[in-house]
DNA sequence: TTCTTTTTTGAATGATCATTCAACAACTAT
DNA sequence: ATAGTTGTTGAATGATCATTCAAAAAAGAA
């Protein structure tokens, strides 16, 4: 027996920001050595393949995000507080010095998925949880009376997430001032009038 | 002196059209061949590189698309009623039977644009002179006191492109239903609150 | 220690790709 | 008609890429 010397999350983590910052097909074997520090045959050994490596990094993003997310919505402040916090989380993420940086899901949505089915179902799958999560706070806001109920937790969550998605995109374009941190306070307020 | 055989177009929306389906870096000089029915040295000769029938068809996407916003932005119908229908429009673009095929921009944006100044700059000032369009239609609904001058244009118009592009990203993972559509009317309600 | 199993290493492989090029064909101008 | 110019053809080129593999190294079991 042997055990492996690498440290899984570490090489997972670089291999998302490899996969972020060039896309997935233009990042080569030889960019993930670099990034990982693993010889192209531990990378096989351990993944099987460079989609292997891409299945996995997806995993670990949605560990992180989920970490993340949860990290936010704690339950100790009134829902709308944690849901304000959390836009001006991505909006910081997507002032960020690399915005192109942002999420894997999308980035790998757009390039790989319409040609693996697997890895849009994957992907798919992620972010349905997602919406299901968002639901669920605005859900909870709706029970406990900080927003009305006449538009129920479902719309508002697919009109958030459809706003989230539009601001990365924007960002993109926009990069500077405080246009993003504008169209985020409206969003907000659309999503919770 | 000879004249070139083909109907440059043609080539150039085929060529749109694959590196939609494909994406840029995915769609080879093969895919090309078969999509424009030029041989390599022809495109070669015509456009210089695989990179330069890129930039000619995101001018013909250009072309091609703005002849469309005239075609909507008429000025016979109230502004608000052709804005409804562009946004329609949009909806049954990303209903249709293959939603990635969706924008040609936002695709190259994400793709390409990270990787060469070049091409950044081209859709920054493509999307940019859009944002113009679409200010212009809304700053008329104002004056003509369609909709209120407590926001104003600039801000309205950011805040619907925003959604335009998060419809789009929306609607590769819930193609199916009328969502998008809800999506997109309560967008416009709230461009135009 | 010695054997067995698994990882690591990095060069080799074969496929694919964008690009080039030289022969050829078509059109214009004289 | 003929010369000159330019588009077309498609095979050849060289680079890059994911993947494989055989040898070496490491670690636990005996």
């Amino acid at each position: 027996m042997r055990i492996a010397e690498f440290d899984r999350e570490k090489v997972l983590r670089s291999a998302m920001t490899s996969f972020m910052d060039k896309g997935y097909g233009k990042t080569s074997m030889q960019d993930l050595k670099k990034a990982t520090g693993l010889h192209p045959g531990s990378i096989y050994c351990a993944f099987e393949n460079k989609r292997g490596l891409l299945l996995a990094a997806l995993e670990q993003y949605r560990l992180d995000r989920n970490a993340e997310f949860a990290g936010i919505f704690t339950g100790q402040h009134p829902v709308l507080t944690e849901l304000k916090a959390y836009l001006d989380h991505i909006v910081l993420e997507c002032q960020s010095c690399d915005a192109s940086r942002a999420c894997l899901l999308t980035k790998a949505l757009n390039e790989v998925a319409e040609q693996d089915a697997e890895v849009h179902d994957i992907i798919t799958l992620h972010l349905a949880n997602w919406q299901v999560a968002i639901t669920h706070v605005l859900q909870q806001a709706i029970d406990q009376k900080e927003i009305t109920s006449d538009r129920n937790a479902d719309l508002r969550a697919h009109y958030l997430m459809m706003g989230i998605y539009g601001l990365r995109t924007f960002a993109h374009t926009h990069p500077e001032g405080n246009t993003i941190k504008h169209l985020a306070d409206q969003l907000y307020q659309d999503v919770c009038r």
